[in-house]
RNA sequence: GCGAGAGUGGCGGAAUGGCAGACGCGCUGGACUUAGGAUCCAGUGUCUUCGGACGUGAGGGUUCAAGUCCCUCCUCUCGCACCA
C-alpha cells in the first residue's frame, strides 16, 4: 500500500507563504501549548483545599471527564491510543465553552507486568524505565494538545500516590462485612460488638474465653482482605499467582498465554462475594453500554433457588446441595460431589454395597475407597485445558454411599464427577436428568433412571426438557406451573427443616497478591508467631526497596510442582525490621507479596481531584463537589468515563467494590465510580501476511490493480489491531510531521461513531487536512498573511445554513457524535467557499468557535488574528438563532404510490389543500397517474405528498 | 452451545417510519503549473429506450410509505462456556 508517509514539500517555490501546512501547523501547535501552560489555561479550580478558587467554582456546573490511564509501555504510541483520549477532550472543551468547570486530567498505570518485563528485557531497573515511558508519552501526547490539568497527572508508582493505596488497603483490611446492614464497618466495631455480647460468636463461647490466636481466626476471618491457603491459578511461566478474571476460557494467562495450573497455596484475597448483591443491584443506576452491564451480571452470575439436605442412608451426615429447580425433586435420580469434596473423605463406606454393580460405576476397583481416590487424582491431574476438551464427557464414579430422597425415601446413588465445581453453590448437586442436559448426559453414560416432572410439549423429541410445563410424576405438586412448584417445594423443605431458598453467585473472591517486584508492598508484618499485623497509618508509606535482582522468579511453563518466590523475599534487610507497634521495639518479618496491578487503578479517579493532599487520598469537600451524588436518584461518580471494552469484568469491577468499602466507611460521598461510561472502538489496521504466512511490513506494501504486493511478491491482506506484532503501527508522530497535530485529531474524529472499531487509512487523512486549509483560508489571505474576512452581513441563505449547523454541531458535541459534526462544519465551509467571496465575519468566527474543541490550535490562532487576544477555551460556544432554524420554504416530495416523482418549493404554512393541489399539478405526478384513478391522498404538509393508485 | 451487537457504493461512513448514500477517501474530467504525489473547480450507486427501472446480507410480513418495525434464515464480530 501506498501508506508510506512522505515528506511535505515546505520548500515549494510556488506554494504560498501562508498556506496552512504541516510546518505551519507546528509552529501554531507549539505556540499555543506553550501558552496553555504559561498561562495554567487546564487548571480547574477546587472548591477546597490547595487548588481552590472558589469564584470559579460559584455558580457553574462541573464535569468531571475521565479516560482510562495508560500504561507507560516502552514501544510508544500508535495513531490507536489516542482515540478515546482526543473524544475526551473534544467533549471536555466543548463543555467549557458553555460554561462548566471541567476537570480532565491523565496519569500513569505504571506498576505490573507489562513494565517489569519491559525492564527484564533491557535489564535497567523498573523505576528508570517506568520514568522514561512516561516522558515519552507525555512528549508524545503533549503534541496532541490535550486540555488536561497537568498539576493533577499522577502516576500509580509515586510514592505519594501508592502510600493511598495502602492506605486503603488497610481500610478494607480493617472492616468486615455486617449482612444485616448489608455494608462494610470498622473490625473494631465487630469485636466491640464480641466483647459486649452483642454479637455471639459461632460456638457461643465468650469472647473473652477465646485465646489470641481463636480470637484472630474469629476476625481474620471475616475480614474484607484476608489470608487463605486455597486452590489459586499458579502461573509458573510468570511467576505468579493471578486472578480468576486474568485467566482465559482456555486455561491460561491473559499475559504471556501461558498455562495456568490450580494450587493450593496461602495467598491475599478480597471479599469482593460480599458485595455481589450490590454490585449486581447498582448497575440499574449506571449509565453504562447495556453490554458492559450484561457482562458484569454474567461474571455476577446471581441465581434464585434452594439449598436442600439429604440425609444419607445409613449415617448422620447429609449432604447439602444448590439447585435452582427446587421443583424438580422429584425427578433427582443421584446426587453428585465434586472431586474435592470435603465429604467424599467420610461417607465412601469400606465395601461397594452390592456385588453386581457396572464396570462403569467402579471403575474397576476393589473398594469405593480405591476407586473415589483414584478418580480424585485423575481430576486434580487435569489441567483446565484438558477439562475443557473433555466438557462433553461425562466422567465420575460411584462412592458407595446412597442418599435419601426426602420427598419419597427413594435411595439415591452418590457420584463423585468433575462436571460439579467445588468453587460454586455446595459443591454438590442433585441430578435430575429428566429436566437437566448435563445430568442426562451423564444419566445416560452411567445407566442412572429418568423421571420426567414437568411435562414436555408434543413435539418434544427426547432427551432433557428444560423448559417449562405443568407438573408431573410430582406427588403434591402435580398440575402446577414451574413457578407455582418452586415456591410449594421450598415451603414444604422449610417447613421440614430440610431447606430453604437462597440466592448464590458466581463471582469468586479477588485474588489480591502478586510475586512481583514491581507493585505496592502490603502494609502488612508478621510477628515472631507469624501473625499477621496491620502497620499503623503513620508508618505509611512502606516503601518498595531497591533491589539489585527484580526479576520474577519463573519457571517451565508446564512445571505445576514449582512454587513461587516473591523477588521481594530476597530483600531480607528489608524484610527483617524492628519496630515499636505499640508494644515496645520487637523484631517482625514484612509481608514479601506486592499488589496486583489492579490496585492503583481502583482509586485513581479520586486522586486526581486532590493529587497534593497528604493529610487524606482525598478532600470530602472535593470529592463531593466532583463526583458526589447531584440528586435523590443519583448514586455519584465520574460523570464520563471513556475506555476499552476490555476492562469489563476487571478494573470496571474491582475498582466499583474498592469504591463501595471507602463508601461504606464514609469516606467518600459517591456510591459508585463511574456513572457514565463509554467504550471507544480499537483503529484497526491492515496487515500482510506473506506466502510463509509471515507478517511482512504493511508500509512498504504497494498496490497495484487491486493485488497487494511487498518487493515484487503477492502478499495476503487481513485486519487486525494495530500494533509490532503484525507490522502494521502508525506513530502519531508520523502523523504531526506530515500533517500536524490538529489536521490527526480531526481525522480520528470524523472516521465514523467513537463505539465503533474501524479500520486506519493512511491516505484518506488528507482529507481533514484539506479541510483544514480550507478553514484558514477562509480566515487569511494565502499570499499575504492579512486578515481577509468582510464585515458585510451574511446572505439570508448562508445565515439560515450557519445557525442549522451551530444547532446541529451543539447536539452531535453534546451526543459525543464527532463524526457527524465534522461533516456539519465541512459543509458550512464548502457553502462558504462557495460564494467565491470574502467570509462575513460572523460566519468566520461562528467556524472558528465551533472547531476549537476538534482543532483547537488552529482556532486559537485563527481567533488571535481575527483580533482576539484571549484564549477561546472559555469563549462562549455559539448558540443557534430559533428563529432561522424554521424555513420559510421547504422542499416537499411528490410521491406516487410511495415513489418520488417530483418536487416542489413550498412555504412551511401551506395547508393541505393547498398542498394537494401544487402537487397535483406537478408534471412528475401528471407522468405517473396519468389517467388511473387515484384511491387516496396522504398529505404531510410542507414535507411530503403521496398519491395512491387505484 | 448460550448471550449481545452488526451487515448500506470501490472504501470509511450519513439518514426523528417520509427524497437512501450527508461528509470524507478513492476514481474521472478540468483549472493553475516547468512539474504534480500540492492546491482549486466539477462529476461520480447500477442499468436505461432518458419516460424510467432496480438498489441498504437473503426471504416473508405490517404500512399510503421500511435501511429503519415484526417473523424466519445466512454471515461476521465480541463476550461467556459443565455455574446445577
Amino acid at each position: 500500500m501506498t501508506d508510506t508517509v512522505t515528506t511535505p514539500s515546505p520548500s515549494d517555490a510556488t506554494a504560498p507563504a501562508h498556506r496552512y501546512n504541516a510546518d505551519l501547523a507546528a509552529v501554531i501547535e507549539q505556540r499555543w501549548q506553550q501558552r496553555w501552560e504559561r498561562e495554567g489555561t487546564f487548571e480547574a479550580p477546587n472548591p477546597a483545599g490547595p487548588m481552590a478558587e472558589p469564584d470559579k467554582v460559584a455558580g457553574r456546573p462541573k464535569l468531571y471527564v475521565l479516560d482510562m490511564f495508560p500504561y507507560p509501555s516502552g514501544s510508544g504510541l500508535h495513531v490507536g491510543h489516542p482515540l478515546g483520549y482526543i473524544a475526551t477532550d473534544v467533549f471536555g472543551r466543548f463543555k467549557r465553552m458553555t460554561g462548566y468547570n471541567v476537570l480532565h486530567a491523565l496519569g500513569y498505570d505504571a506498576f505490573g507486568l507489562p513494565a517489569e518485563q519491559y525492564a527484564v528485557q533491557t535489564g535497567t531497573h523498573p523505576r528508570v524505565t517506568t520514568e522514561a515511558n512516561i516522558a515519552n508519552m507525555r512528549r508524545q501526547l503533549g503534541r496532541l494538545g490535550l486540555a488536561h490539568d497537568p498539576r493533577r497527572s499522577v502516576a500509580t508508582t509515586d510514592l505519594e500516590f501508592y502510600k493511598w493505596t495502602q492506605w486503603i488497603f488497610l481500610q478494607v483490611y480493617n472492616s468486615w462485612y455486617d449482612e444485616a446492614l448489608q455494608k462494610a464497618r470498622p473490625i473494631a466495631e465487630l469485636i466491640a460488638a464480641y466483647e459486649s455480647g452483642d454479637r455471639l460468636t459461632p460456638t457461643r463461647a465468650a469472647w473473652s474465653s477465646l485465646s489470641q490466636s481463636e480470637q484472630d481466626a474469629l476476625v481474620d476471618g471475616l475480614r474484607l482482605a484476608y489470608i487463605s491457603q486455597a486452590p489459586v491459578n499458579w502461573c509458573p511461566g510468570l511467576g505468579t499467582v493471578l486472578a480468576n478474571e486474568e485467566v482465559t476460557a482456555d486455561g491460561r494467562s491473559e499475559r504471556g498465554n501461558y498455562p495456568v495450573h490450580k494450587r493450593n497455596l496461602r495467598q491475599w484475597m478480597m471479599r469482593i462475594t460480599a458485595y455481589s448483591e450490590r454490585l449486581i443491584a447498582d448497575l440499574d443506576r449506571l449509565s453504562w453500554p447495556e453490554p458492559i452491564k450484561l457482562m458484569q451480571r454474567n461474571w455476577i452470575g446471581r441465581s434464585e433457588g434452594a439449598k436442600v439436605r439429604f440425609a444419607l442412608a445409613g449415617s448422620t451426615d447429609e449432604v447439602e446441595v444448590f439447585t435452582t429447580r427446587p421443583d424438580t425433586l422429584f425427578g433427582a435420580t443421584y446426587l453428585v460431589l465434586a472431586p474435592e469434596h470435603p465429604l467424599l473423605d467420610t461417607l465412601v463406606p469400606g465395601a461397594w454395597p452390592a456385588a453386581d454393580l457396572p464396570a462403569s460405576w467402579t471403575g474397576g476397583a476393589a473398594t469405593p475407597g480405591e476407586a473415589v481416590a483414584a478418580y480424585q487424582r485423575l481430576a486434580s491431574s487435569k489441567s483446565d485445558v484438558e477439562r475443557q476438551v473433555d466438557s462433553r464427557d461425562k466422567t465420575g464414579v460411584f462412592t458407595g454411599a446412597y442418599a435419601v430422597n426426602p420427598v419419597d425415601g427413594r435411595a439415591l446413588p452418590v457420584f463423585a464427577a468433575d462436571y460439579v465445581l467445588m468453587g460454586y453453590g455446595t459443591g454438590a448437586i442433585m441430578a435430575v436428568p429428566a429436566e437437566d442436559e448435563r445430568d442426562y448426559a451423564f444419566a445416560e453414560a452411567f445407566s442412572l433412571p429418568v423421571i420426567r416432572t414437568v411435562a414436555p410439549p408434543a413435539d418434544f423429541t427426547g432427551g432433557a426438557y428444560t423448559g417449562v410445563g405443568p407438573a408431573i410424576n410430582s406427588g403434591f405438586l402435580d398440575g402446577y406451573t414451574m413457578p407455582e412448584t418452586k415456591r410449594l417445594m421450598t415451603e414444604w423443605l422449610v417447613e421440614r427443616g430440610l431447606g430453604e431458598a437462597t440466592v448464590t453467585f458466581k463471582l469468586r473472591d479477588w485474588l489480591f497478591s502478586r510475586q512481583r517486584y514491581w507493585g505496592e508492598p502490603f502494609p502488612i508484618v508478621y510477628d515472631e508467631n507469624n501473625r499477621a499485623l496491620a502497620l499503623p497509618d503513620h508508618m505509611l508509606p512502606v516503601e518498595l526497596p531497591d533491589v539489585d535482582d527484580y526479576s520474577p522468579k519463573t519457571f517451565a511453563p508446564d512445571d505445576f510442582t514449582s512454587a513461587p518466590e516473591p523477588p521481594l523475599g530476597r530483600a531480607q534487610d528489608w524484610v527483617n525490621v524492628t519496630l515499636d507497634l505499640g508494644d515496645g521495639p520487637k523484631p517482625y518479618r514484612r509481608e514479601t507479596n506486592t499488589m496486583p496491578q489492579w490496585a492503583g487503578s481502583c482509586w485513581y479517579e479520586l486522586r486526581y481531584l486532590d493529587p497534593t493532599n497528604t493529610e487524606r487520598f482525598v478532600d470530602a469537600d472535593v470529592e463531593r463537589y466532583w463526583m458526589g451524588p447531584t440528586s435523590e436518584t443519583h448514586i455519584g461518580g465520574v460523570d464520563l468515563y471513556v475506555g476499552g471494552a476490555e476492562h469489563a469484568v476487571l478494573h470496571l469491577l474491582y475498582s466499583r467494590f474498592w469504591h463501595k468499602v471507602l463508601f461504606d466507611l464514609g469516606h467518600v460521598s459517591s456510591g459508585e465510580p463511574f456513572h457514565g461510561l463509554v467504550n471507544q472502538g480499537y483503529i484497526q489496521a491492515a496487515a500482510f501476511l506473506d506466502a510463509r504466512g509471515i507478517h511482512v511490513p504493511a508500509d512498504q506494501v504497494e498496490e497495484r490493480d487491486g493485488r497487494f504486493l511487498y518487493e515484487g511478491e503477492p502478499v495476503t491482506r487481513e485486519y487486525g489491531k494495530m500494533g509490532k506484532s503484525l507490522k502494521n503501527a502508525v506513530t502519531p508522530d508520523d502523523m504531526f510531521a506530515e500533517y500536524g497535530a490538529d489536521t490527526l485529531r480531526i481525522y480520528e474524529m470524523s472516521m465514523g461513531p467513537l463505539e465503533v472499531s474501524r479500520p486506519w487509512e493512511t491516505r484518506a487523512v488528507v482529507g481533514s487536512y484539506r479541510f483544514l486549509q480550507r478553514v484558514w483560508r477562509m480566515v487569511v489571505d494565502e499570499e499575504t498573511g492579512a486578515v481577509r474576512v468582510s464585515d458585510d452581513a451574511p446572505s439570508d441563505e448562508l445565515n439560515r445554513l450557519l445557525h442549522k449547523t451551530i444547532d446541529g454541531v451543539r447536539t452531535d458535541f453534546a451526543d459525543l457524535k464527532f463524526n457527524t459534526s465534522v461533516a456539519k462544519l465541512i459543509e458550512l465551509t464548502n457553502a462558504v467557499t462557495k460564494t467565491g467571496a470574502p467570509a462575513p465575519r460572523v460566519v468566520a468566527e461562528a467556524v472558528v468557535l465551533m472547531l476549537a474543541p476538534l482543532a483547537p490550535h488552529t482556532a486559537e490562532e485563527l481567533w488571535s488574528r481575527l483580533g482576539h487576544p484571549q484564549t477561546l477555551t472559555y469563549q462562549a460556544f455559539p448558540v443557534a438563532d430559533a428563529a432561522l432554524l424554521v424555513e420559510d420554504t421547504v422542499t416537499c416530495v411528490v410521491q406516487v404510490g410511495g415513489k418520488v416523482r417530483d418536487r416542489i418549493e413550498v412555504p412551511v404554512g401551506i395547508s393541505e389543500a393547498e398542498l394537494l393541489d401544487l402537487a397535483l399539478a406537478t408534471p412528475g405526478a401528471q407522468r405517473a397517474v396519468e389517467g388511473q384513478s387515484i384511491r387516496t391522498t396522504i398529505v404531510r404538509p410542507p414535507r411530503l405528498v403521496n398519491i395512491v393508485l387505484v
